[in-house]
DNA sequence: CGTGTCGCGTAC
DNA sequence: GACGTACGCGACACGG
């Protein structure tokens, strides 16, 4: 066996220098159980020993101290910061099921020194894992010592060059040159280069002892010949004993698997979330699953699950073919029904479309709960096979996003891991890299889906509490979960683009972009990546010594506002705009979009995220079809090209002015609601306001000033902020915030609410009750607390329309349903829908009604909205 | 060659 | 530092 021991003083030492001020968000300190675990992970993973076992001290006095009262007492005591990390290393090292061992009266050293020489005595190879050098002296036969930072194997020929001696030499090297760690003391004046000399010409301590005479440095024969007792005694306490009376047996250090599921508890209670990933995904209980292989055996268990108060489901598709669907009733039952697993021998399958009919009833029916993990992947799915998933949906994905709007993702594996603490295989484990999950064996399959389908059963249990505990039960009943249906149905419609029409814009960017890159290039005076800020900032201001703006962390900034200043004294900046909204174009849309094109439908169908933003926006993908270009001729031509089937149009339908609208009715400030109810212009209005003016004197100027004014009052505004956009001074900018406050006290009043209430409570909500938690306002940085007051004024607003959109939209693809109008885009205030030409004036008026209704806000919501033959006509 | 971060720019 | 919410591009640095 290879059987590495480990030095754990020395560890927990290194770790806990090594790694400065990690703590969890209680504040313990966590450094040193950190660095320890991920020291053994390390050693685990990289080396595969077959045998493993850990020594520390006791802090109990020793032989040496008996010898030598100093022993060790140069050392500082161990922190207490290090102190009480302790029995979470142990708890680690129990958990990883490794050996450890202790003698009262031994050091670690003297243990790992028996424990080698025996392990080695047996044949067995031993590396002792320690930054100490003291432990080189127990090299030899199968006896190595490893140094972890360096990643490096030392043996006797290291030893040799570093200190002139074999290692068994190694303690009478250190008896004359002494260790201020362990407090041995040596030979005061002797160090390591003297005593390199020494062991040249001598054979050894003895006989340097008993012929001082024969050194030959006069200064050095002095000092040795007055210490000789202080070298006898540090060769004593140097000297490791390997012959500790310990008992032993070496199969208990066989390498175990570790109790991982007490680790991710660990890695859990200290937040080691960098460390979740090296626990293995964990396989099914010992369960049994039922791998369903005819239509007659779905029958039967359709029949014996009649009456099933909820089901949970995970289907598996690849390239759009259905693989696979896993079922759970309950907990620790599961059934798999492989549908188009494809592999030598694979057993002969239920088609797709035959096991769905089976399922359907119960799919259908309204009275037995569906949960899962993402459903809008089920819900999509069947619906190509024509059925529509009902009964009250609970889906844990969302759940999770409504509990905590701040976290990244919510995948299955993280939320079961954090509410169920188990670690299970993601997708791609089951599937192997680059593998085919058609190519999985069912049993293997059935593990998996079935798995899942029961993990998502138990976590909406725990979840649902939950959210009924926040208050978030009726967002994610009246809001969430009928929207899945929405953008299951959105999703599978797509958008048509008109491919031939892009690649001939991409071919005129194309030629557009090799002109404007000459003209650089001439401006230049050289080639250089015009994409490169780096390299830009280096042309404009070292090369043509052009006055730099603000700076950036890593060097000159070169974006717009900095630009457009620069294009008043050079001709390169503006050729750089263009060049940059060009190749953006170019790049970042119209080449892109044609590849997206379906093959099955020859449309576009991106995917809208229903659990990805803070506010509860969605968000869009592959292709985001929500920053589609739409302002100046590029972005006409760029939404020409989102064109209807044939015989159809596309309406646009938007809220004007959504944010206000909703910023009026949760304010209550009378102004606001008056200039909405009067139907006043938003921008008009607010120019009136803080220019002291009549609406009727608002001129261009004006009112563009006062548009950056409403929508930094939406966005939480400074002075700062207002000045960069509009182009004014910053005490101007104050100016029109005052006057607007001045003139608005009851937005004043709610901005100061808003902030309140997020400092009381911790988070901000709509008007559906959705939670979004501010944090940054518990920071001691002022700005990161400003930027927390800006989140508590502006999340309430943006995720109010949020929601009022989604109701729009739930009530809209109801009402449609029978109809051929099918919802397409949804762009935060705006839905945009294909309609047969000849319904389409009715089918505005549907929309728009059914816009308006949605919002239930006590003022006025105006809903434009039109029709045309593509996306830029339709406004 | 893949992965993560930065700077930048598009939308609402 | 710098006015909210997203996604995605190319450049660049880093680690295998």
């Amino acid at each position: 066996m290879d059987i590495y021991l480990i030095d754990g003083n020395s560890y927990v030492y290194r770790a806990y220098f090594a790694i400065k001020g990690l703590r969890d968000s209680r504040g313990r300190p966590t450094n040193a159980i950190f660095g320890f675990t991920n020291m053994l992970l390390k050693i685990i993973r990289d080396l595969h020993p077959d045998g493993l076992a850990i020594s520390f001290d006791t802090p109990h006095k020793t032989e040496r101290h008996r010898l030598y009262l100093e022993y060790k007492a140069n050392r500082p005591g161990a922190p207490d910061e290090m102190i009480e990390q302790l029995p979470y290393i142990r708890r680690v090292i129990e958990a990883f099921r490794i050996k450890l061992f202790e003698m009262p009266g031994y050091e670690a050293d003297d243990i790992i020194a028996t424990i080698a020489t025996r392990a080695a005595k047996a044949g067995h190879n031993v590396f002792i894992v320690t930054a100490d050098k003291d432990m080189l002296q127990i090299i030899g036969d199968g006896i190595r010592v490893y140094d972890p930072i360096k990643n490096l194997v030392l043996g006797p020929e290291f030893v040799m060059e570093r200190f002139g001696v074999p290692p068994e030499r190694v303690p009478e090297f250190m008896a004359l040159v002494g260790d201020s760690v362990d407090n041995i003391p040596g030979v005061k004046g002797v160090g390591e280069k003297t005593a390199k000399e020494l062991f040249r010409e001598f054979a050894g301590l003895d006989e340097i002892l008993a012929h001082p005479e024969r050194i030959k440095k006069p200064r050095t024969r002095k000092l040795i010949e007055e210490n000789i007792g202080n070298v006898k005694l540090s060769l004593r306490l140097a000297l490791i004993d390997r012959e500790v009376p310990l008992r032993m047996d070496l199969e208990e250090f066989r390498l175990q698997e570790p109790d991982w599921h007490s680790l991710i508890n660990i890695f859990r209670e200290f937040e080691f979330t960098s460390l979740m990933k090296y626990v293995p995904g964990e396989a099914p209980p010992e369960r049994r699953y039922e791998v369903v292989l005819s239509a007659e055996r779905l029958k039967a268990v359709m029949e014996r699950l009649k009456g099933v108060p909820a089901l949970s489901l995970r289907m598996v598709a690849e390239d759009g073919v259905l693989a696979g669907t896993g079922f759970s009733p309950g907990e620790g039952e599961g059934f798999y029904i492989p549908m188009a697993h494809a592999y030598p021998d694979a057993p002969p399958q239920v088609p797709a479309g035959e096991a769905i009919g089976i399922l359907k009833p119960v799919l259908e029916d309204g009275g037995v709960q569906k949960a899962g993990h993402n459903l809008k992947r089920e819900i999509s799915l069947l619906g190509r096979h024509n059925v529509e998933l009902r009964g009250p949906l609970h889906d844990v994905m969302i759940a999770a996003h409504l509990l905590n709007p701040l976290r990244e993702e919510h995948s299955l594996e993280t939320i079961a891991l954090e509410h169920l603490s188990v670690k299970k295989k993601t997708i791609e484990e089951l599937r192997g890299k680059g593998g085919r999950y058609r190519a999985v064996a069912v049993d293997e399959a059935a593990g998996f889906a079935c798995y899942e389908a029961e993990l998502a059963l138990s976590l909406k249990e725990v979840l649902f509490e939950r959210l009924r505990n926040e208050g978030l039960d009726g967002c994610y009943f009246g809001y969430e979960m009928p929207l899945i249906g929405v953008l299951a149905a959105m999703e599978e419609a797509g958008v048509k683009v008109d491919a031939p029409k892009l690649e001939e814009f991409s071919s005129e960017l194309g030629s557009q972009l090799e002109g404007i890159k000459k003209r650089i290039y001439f401006l230049a005076g050289g080639e250089f990546n015009i994409n490169s800020p780096r390299q830009l900032g280096h042309v404009l201001f070292d090369v043509l010594k052009l006055k730099p703006g603000k700076r950036k962390k890593t060097g000159y900034s070169t974006e717009v506002g900095v630009l457009e200043e620069l294009a008043l004294e050079h001709e390169l900046p503006r050729e750089v705009l263009d060049w940059r909204a060009l190749f953006k174009l170019k790049t970042t849309y119209v080449d892109v979009l044609p590849a997206l094109v379906d093959r099955r439908t020859g449309r576009i169908h991106a995917t809208f995220h229903q659990a990805a933003t803070a506010t509860g926006r969605l968000s869009s993908s592959d292709p985001n079809l929500q920053n589609i270009p739409v302002r100046g001729d590029w972005g006409r031509k760029m939404r020409e090209a989102f064109i209807p089937e044939e015989g159809y149009c596309i309406i646009a339908a938007d809220y004007s002015q959504i944010e206000l609208r909703v910023l009026a009715h949760i304010s209550g400030d009378e102004m606001l609601k008056r200039q909405f109810m009067e139907g006043r212009d938003a921008h008009t209005m607010t120019a009136a306001e803080i220019f002291g003016i009549a609406p009727a004197e608002v001129g261009r100027e004006h009112r563009r000033v006062a548009k950056v004014v409403n929508f930094g009052i939406v966005y939480g505004i400074t002075p700062y902020g207002l000045s960069q956009a509009t182009g004014k001074s910053p005490e101007e900018a104050a100016r029109y915030i005052d006057r607007y406050f001045e003139r608005h006290p009851g937005v004043a009043a709610y901005m100061k609410a808003a902030i309140e209430e997020a400092y009381r409570l911790g988070y901000v909500k709509t008007l559906s009750g959705r939670k979004r938690p501010i944090p940054e306002l518990a920071s001691r940085d002022r700005r990161v607390r400003a930027l927390g007051e800006r989140f508590a004024m502006n999340s309430p607003i943006q995720g109010t329309a949020a929601d009022i959109i989604k109701k729009a939209m739930i009530s809209l693809h109801s009402r449609l349903k029978s109809t051929r109008t099918r919802l397409i885009l949804q762009v935060h205030d705006e839905l945009v829908f294909e309609c047969p030409v000849e319904e389409a004036a009715g089918t505005i008026d549907i929309i728009k009604s059914g816009m308006r209704d949605a919002a239930g806000l006590s003022v006025p919501v105006v809903v434009e909205a039109g029709a045309g033959r593509n996306w830029a006509e339709a406004h």
